[in-house]
DNA sequence: ATTACTAATTCACGAGTAA
DNA sequence: TTTACTCGTGAATTAGTAA
């Protein structure tokens, strides 16, 4: 079988809009052409290859042709389709960022010994007190952007006697397949190249991790 | 802004089959090629052009790069889901003919008065005793065909005293927008040219049709 | 190993035009 | 009006390499 090309796809896509899928179409190369931003030449050669990879069959009508998608023709469509389906499903809400295990400045311990219950009631784990710090690599940071349309969970801030603690929020995620969560102050301009991760163990140990260790996070 | 041309679009589609929505994809010019059946080096400029159009990054690393599909580059794949889905949403289960009227053998006007509960129970009307036959055009018999796939009601056949009627099938659609239904034997090897339309009304006054107008049958 | 340049070649495109 | 042929041109591809 000679195989159908990307731009004859295209045309039989287009072909598809028109309705040619449920029944003939009457179309000339001229107009065939003008849509698809091809002169009348390539048009009509576009839908000669069509036809021979039966894709397509014509009928000569005076002052024009119908063109009919055949059932091979909506076949190949539909696998089309269902490339994109695989894609836009199996990735959607799934995302992987790399990085390297950095030292943290500490101040993640105090924070997760604060909002211990409030993570034991979002996260479904109580925090080990600790963070894991991971500076992403720059490719990460793109992703690490999108995350921030995604729907994290909120940390209500509070003031006792002694000082005032920000909202932050969380987003569950696993690294190296133990579960953990993304923690963030609520409010941010831009996202840190560096994450803080949270989960019920010690992240370091359970994925023998030290500083310069790559790991990977993946939100799903 | 330079548009994206079909090929590109495929390379795109596969890199993100590979994931590259999700997060960077480690993959070298020679395997994308393959891939595609494509050279190594038209994979190059591939994956240049779509750098240039900003479609995705890159990071050269040892040994190697990183690819990553950026926000546009998602965009776009979602346009071209979204004509697909366009495609097969709206035209799922909706089919047209062609054709033009044509004398009838006369035989249909028996079969409707004695079917006629049956198919006010199916079809929602009483027909008219009689029945509008319409011949089909070639490209429309290839529909008529995909229309053996359907679900069509049956009324089940039965004997009397003088005769054994046989079983019928009846598929509802409309004629220049008025609802009908086309009526077959249950049973037949290959579909008729010539359709059989039933309808509470004389469809040749309603359509103000002779023999040889040209009329559309739309199945939905 | 890689990526991507340059050069040679192929092959796809549109203009002109016949049917 | 149509469709689709031939033909000249040029864009896109692969081969050969450099980095």
């Amino acid at each position: 079988m000679t195989n159908i090309d990307a731009e004859d796809t295209l045309c039989l896509r287009k072909l598809a809009s028109l309705g040619g899928i449920k029944g003939p179409v009457r179309i000339s190369t001229q107009a065939l052409g003008e849509m698809l931003g091809i002169s009348q030449q390539t048009a009509s050669r576009r839908l000669l290859s069509l036809e021979r990879l039966k894709m397509v069959t014509r009928t000569a009508e005076s002052s024009g042709q119908h063109v009919l998608i055949t059932a091979e023709g909506e076949e190949h469509l539909r696998r089309e389709f269902a490339e994109y389906c695989k894609i836009f499903d199996t990735s959607s809400e799934l995302y992987s960022m790399q990085g390297v295990v950095v030292s943290g400045v500490g101040e993640g311990r105090y924070y997760m010994s604060i909002y211990s219950d409030k993570i034991q009631e979002i996260c479904g784990f109580t925090p080990y007190p600790g963070t894991l710090n991971v500076k992403l690599n720059p490719q990460s940071m793109q992703i690490r952007n999108r995350l921030e349309s995604l729907e994290w969970q909120i940390i209500p801030g509070f003031t006792d006697e002694h000082r005032q603690f920000g909202a932050v929020r969380c987003l569950k995620c696993t690294i190296g397949g133990i579960p953990c969560a993304i923690v963030a102050p609520l409010r941010t301009h831009h996202p840190s190249e560096i994450v803080e991760l949270i989960s019920s163990d010690r992240l370091r140990e359970a994925l023998s991790a030290e500083d310069g260790s790559a790991v990977e996070i993946v939100i799903s």
